[in-house]
RNA sequence: GGAGGGUUCGCCUAGUGGCCGAGGGCGGCGGUCUUGAAAACCGCUGUGGCGAGUGAUCGUCACCGUGGGUUCGAAUCCCACACCCUCCGCCA
């Protein structure tokens, strides 16, 4: 959410650089209803004072024996008038408040212009690109020729975008979402987190899923209690801190956890229908963190290499790219997306988003901390996917296929398995 | 799902219509005393919004779980809701 003052100092600017991203700001809508708003705070301010006043005239006159009936109509006069403008205000403030948050955040300067992949600006590419003998399978192949994946009777659960891992299959995603986690906690200093994957309305309005977005989301409504199932573990991390003032000796917070992403996708069918890429269900290990708004972009440079390290950890080759303005998310500001290579496809994929939210989060989520001067004020706020486990795992079994349907493993993952490669069978093999 | 009890300024608690933004204890901060510490004693000590000032700070408004109501006036009375606790039922 915006800061409406903030917003109607940028005017021009604010409207320039929201059309970036194809929002057409009404500026002068929203100057009115800041003024609406301003006018009626002072005015019921001091009709307050007054009605104080007022009640400790009655009071004294009471005591005295004096006449009160004069002072009690000036007090209901003054009661009338409140009621007035707080009804206006009630009115003006939803209002503003939808306007407000509506509006998505104001796109970097360093987001390039355009509204789609061809405009992404490449910043660097990093691992061998494999070479192969053969025509490699993708990864839906691969793993239900072993055994290890299994589409169809996922869709028979659960209907389409649903999958089952199996035997190793299974195993390379514990495997995965534990070599994710060990990173980020022994070496990249994140408190591991176990949270709930079902949050409330306000939750989900605190990091900008809503209101604008409820139809990419899976819903409950049990018990007379209205739930959402979390799209991903930044809503639950971040929103942690809603609603409360972090000591500023305790920033950075560095948050991390792992968990199912539930998402509707509704709008996507027909694109990227096969295997791991689009689930409605998916295991993702999220990283979170929550700084002062001068250190943002340093944070955001930090994490961009925790999720990379990721990838070097498996080997797997990527690039990183800046997201156009007008592909960047709602609530971010600017977002740097990893993409993996995928041999099926002879081309990179997003696995991971990395964006800084600066204030805007924070302000929907009311986190804060305190400046040099004591005073409250707006924490920035950042997260990364490191790393989603499905699209990993496709990934990884494309990158690591042999001619013979055999599946080879990067070593960082043998400890964790016990096994450093998948036989055509689906048998683990040493 | 049923029956009770509760929610006050960091913590514990007092407070049933105006003298209450709110008393006491603990904790914290400052001081006296002491070689130092402890004890004792004295003083200060809730939060947030907005506005002013380079600043220590000052002004102003709001806040006793939340929202409504009654009243000239509500922590206090009425209604609804939320959350917590205890017991019963059910349950992984």
């Amino acid at each position: 959410m915006h800061d409406a003052r903030a917003l109607l100092e940028l005017g021009g600017e604010a409207v320039r650089r929201l059309a970036r991203r194809g929002y057409a700001l009404d500026l002068a809508g929203l100057e009115s209803l800041q003024s609406r708003r301003n006018r009626n705070i002072g005015a019921a301010d001091e009709l307050r004072a007054e009605s104080r006043r007022v009640a400790s005239e009655v009071q004294q006159a009471a005591r005295q024996g004096g006449d009160i009936s004069k002072l009690k109509e000036r007090a209901r006069e003054i009661k009338e008038q409140i009621r007035e403008i707080d009804l206006d205000q009630e009115q003006v403030q939803e209002e503003l408040r939808m306007l407000l948050l509506s509006i998505p955040n104001l796109p970097d300067d360093r987001a390039p212009d355009g509204d789609s992949a061809e405009f992404a600006v490449e910043v660097r590419r990093a691992g061998t690109v494999p070479s192969f003998s053969f025509t490699p399978k993708d990864h839906v192949d691969l793993g239900e020729a072993a055994g290890i994946l299994d589409f169809a009777r996922a869709t028979k659960l659960s209907g389409p975008r649903f999958a089952v891992s199996r035997g190793p299959g299974a195993a390379l995603e514990r495997a995965l979402t534990r070599l994710f986690l060990d990173l980020h906690t022994r070496r990249h200093g994140y408190v591991e987190h176990s949270v709930p994957f079902l949050v409330t309305r306000k939750t989900m309005t605190g990091t900008g899923q809503l209101p604008k977005f409820e139809e990419d989301l899976f819903r409950t409504g049990v018990a007379d209690r209205d739930l959402f199932l979390i799209p991903t573990a930044e809503v639950p991390l971040t929103n942690l801190y809603a609603d409360e003032i972090i000591p500023p000796a305790e920033l950075p917070v560095a948050i991390t956890a792992q968990t199912p992403c539930f998402r509707s996708e509704a709008g996507s069918y027909g694109r990227d229908t096969r295997g791991l890429i689009r689930q409605h269900q998916f295991i993702k290990v999220e990283m979170v963190r929550i700084c002062d708004p001068e250190d943002a972009d340093a944070e955001l440079e930090k994490m961009i290499g925790h999720a990379e390290a990721c990838l070097r950890e498996l080997g797997l080759p990527y690039r990183v790219i800046i997201l156009p303005a007008g592909d960047t998310g709602f609530s971010a500001r600017l977002t740097y997306d990893l993409e993996v290579w995928f041999p099926s496809q002879n081309a990179y994929r997003e696995i991971s988003s990395v964006s800084n939210f600066g204030t805007f989060q924070a302000r929907r989520a009311n986190i804060r901390t305190r400046g040099a001067d004591g005073k409250p004020k707006l924490v920035a706020t950042l997260n990364g996917s490191g790393l989603p486990v499905g699209r990993t795992m496709a990934a990884l079994l494309e990158q690591g296929q042999q001619q013979d349907g055999s599946i080879v493993l990067p070593e960082s993952l043998v400890p964790y398995l016990g096994f450093g490669r998948i036989g055509a069978d689906g048998t683990p093999e040493a």
